[in-house]
DNA sequence: CTTCTCACA
DNA sequence: TGTGAGCA
């Protein structure tokens, strides 16, 4: 159950294959790298090459636009799941403590506050994104 | 032909 | 985000 990550994490199409997988614009896909949403590698030639996991974080971003968040509220996502991944070992051996849950929970208002606040623009929200939290 | 970076009548 | 320029 290894070598399956190791594939899926293989960098072997170009920015043309992702297009066509996943209808964002070389524009968006390179700015989505920008703002380290993706980490492709680079052939000989300069050339962005994208893994299977590098598509998958692509589609899930073009959902979570779809459902009306913003570029900042998508970070936080993936920010996020970043902090757990780490905390996810210390968690381990502490118990959860009371100041956790208040994180956690001022967290979750931040994400919540961010979807009225157009601090970017298209605010065609104001949808159900509670599902998503 | 495809992708890259940079810049904006 | 789009789009076009000028390279590689």
């Amino acid at each position: 159950m290894k070598e399956k990550e190791l594939r899926r994490s293989l960098s072997v199409f170009p920015i043309g294959t992702v297009m066509k997988l996943t209808d964002l614009t070389a524009r968006q896909i390179r700015y989505y790298e920008e703002q380290e949403l993706i980490q492709p590698q680079r052939n000989d030639g300069n050339r962005r090459m994208y893994s299977l996991n590098d598509i998958d974080v692509l589609l899930e971003i073009k959902d979570y636009l779809a459902e009306g968040i913003n570029m900042a509220g998508i970070k936080h996502i993936y920010e996020m799941q970043e902090q757990a991944k780490q905390k996810k070992q210390a968690d381990m051996k502490r118990p959860v403590t009371d100041e956790d849950v208040r994180r956690i929970f001022h967290d979750e208002l931040l994400q919540q506050g961010r979807l009225n606040n157009t601090d970017e623009q298209g605010p065609s929200t104001l949808f159900h994104t509670h599902k998503l939290l």
